[in-house]
DNA sequence: GCGGTTCTGTACGGTTTCGACCGTTCGCGG
DNA sequence: CCGCGAACGGTCGAAACCGTACAGAACCGC
């Protein structure tokens, strides 16, 4: 599928900016398959592709001066990595790399940034996109701030849930651990306690969701209010309002 | 001052902008004064104007549905409020109000949106500056993780003096709880001990600034990064430069 | 089916931070 | 100069979480 139609494509962004846009966009669309850990973005290095995910899940990770390191983002085929050249800077401090092994649309940065330039219905879409990552940027620092561990383990669950098909997480206690930031065998303790609820099944590597709305019910108000935004700002746009600036 | 020259205004992002954008903008601009506490975006309330501020320090807030709050971002004379309209939404989710009074250029939305379509330049090189606003998102977000509470508090401690003249915080340990999302008497034995260290001096309701450097070794690499991000996207820029996409 | 590797379960002691208090001190308005 | 509300200093037990360690289980390649 080197020159997919837009009725075709997955990517939610790539489905709801406008034809025409997608039209230019089109010859410089390169499906490739993204392995396992690829990374995306690579921090303070210049990126040469934007990635329209169509499947698998990234993670945005903040790292600093002396290697600490968290995760503050997701991007799954609602989503792009690489969004920060739509703020006119060739790096980001962030490190984007795949969590969960998929495919994308990768789009070379020179046509994506005249493409922009021609579409700008489809550059404020994308620029909502972004604003809807900030969204989420803030309410990462808020959960890590005033909630507890089983409250962001159960948060971030449904976040990966959110973005991928199917109702299993190939994870492992170790990786979660790392992106929460905590230790590894709190973890598993929190996960324990998830499958006592039946919230979920775990098994090696492996993370089921059994019961999503318990999971939302465990994550309480850490959960919800950047999805709720990008549904707003991105999902709730007819053929007319695309990009426009309005509530 | 009304009508303020370019060379006159002490914001930083207004004095970086090219010429010709300053003066399309300048009959807009209202020098208002900011009151402590004052409100300056409410969230999912569409604001009317963005502020760049001329003295003076604003707060940029994340909350959950159940109540849930903590500091997510500064705002000073580097800077503007309610930077969302560049991504083309009137509201956000996030919350801005005045932490310190002070002062600044209020436009009104139409003309500042108005004034960025003209003037491209103007446009990218805020849009740097929302970029440099994630970078500090997202180590709100680590420094919540990763970092104990008197690196925190140091990094805090430094971003207002930043964005403040003088080494005078008029702050009460009441208001830093909140900020930081931590408990009142928390913060009050961590200001004992940054006292202890001859870095602050701390009398009722303020803050004095002693030894920065002592400051910024507690902090250790929970400050920096998104300081050194601004100062290579907005300052590192001479006038033929200005809002190219480039290192 | 064997050896190595990765992942998971569990334990222990220690640190950080919390929530809820209460008493003291400061400084302003009357 | 007195009274009162706001801000500060400090305490107690409890909860959350950490670092470290180790053993068993599941999986992988050969």
């Amino acid at each position: 599928m080197p020159h997919p139609l837009q009725s075709e494509v997955r990517n939610r962004l790539l489905k709801v900016i406008p034809q025409e846009a997608f039209e230019s966009l089109r010859p410089y669309l390169e499906l490739i398959d993204l392995a396992l850990k690829q990374s995306l973005v690579e921090p303070n290095v210049p990126n040469d592709a934007v990635y329209f995910l169509e499947s698998g899940l990234g993670s945005v990770v903040a790292q600093s001066s002396d290697g600490e390191t968290v995760e503050v983002g997701h991007v799954g085929r609602e989503g792009m990595a690489g969004y920060h050249v739509l703020l006119m800077t060739p790096t980001s401090t962030h490190r984007t790399f795949m969590q969960s092994m998929g495919s994308a649309f990768k789009v070379s940065v020179d046509p994506f940034m005249a493409a922009l330039e021609k579409h700008p219905q489809m550059r404020n879409l994308l620029l909502r996109y972004v604003h809807s990552c900030e969204v989420q940027l803030g309410h990462s620092a808020l959960a890590n701030a005033r909630y507890n561990m089983h409250e962001r383990l159960a948060r971030w669950l449904l976040m990966c849930h959110d973005r991928l098909e199917g109702d299993d997480l190939a994870l492992t206690h170790e990786f979660l651990s790392l992106m929460l930031g905590v230790r590894r065998s709190g973890v598993t303790e929190q996960l324990h306690i998830l499958e006592g609820l039946h919230a979920i099944k775990a098994t090696r590597g492996n993370i089921r969701i059994v019961d999503r709305a318990k999971l939302e019910d465990v994550a309480g108000g850490c959960y919800g209010a950047p999805e709720a935004e990008y549904k707003r700002l991105i999902e709730n746009q007819d053929a007319r309002s695309i990009g426009q600036f309005q509530v």
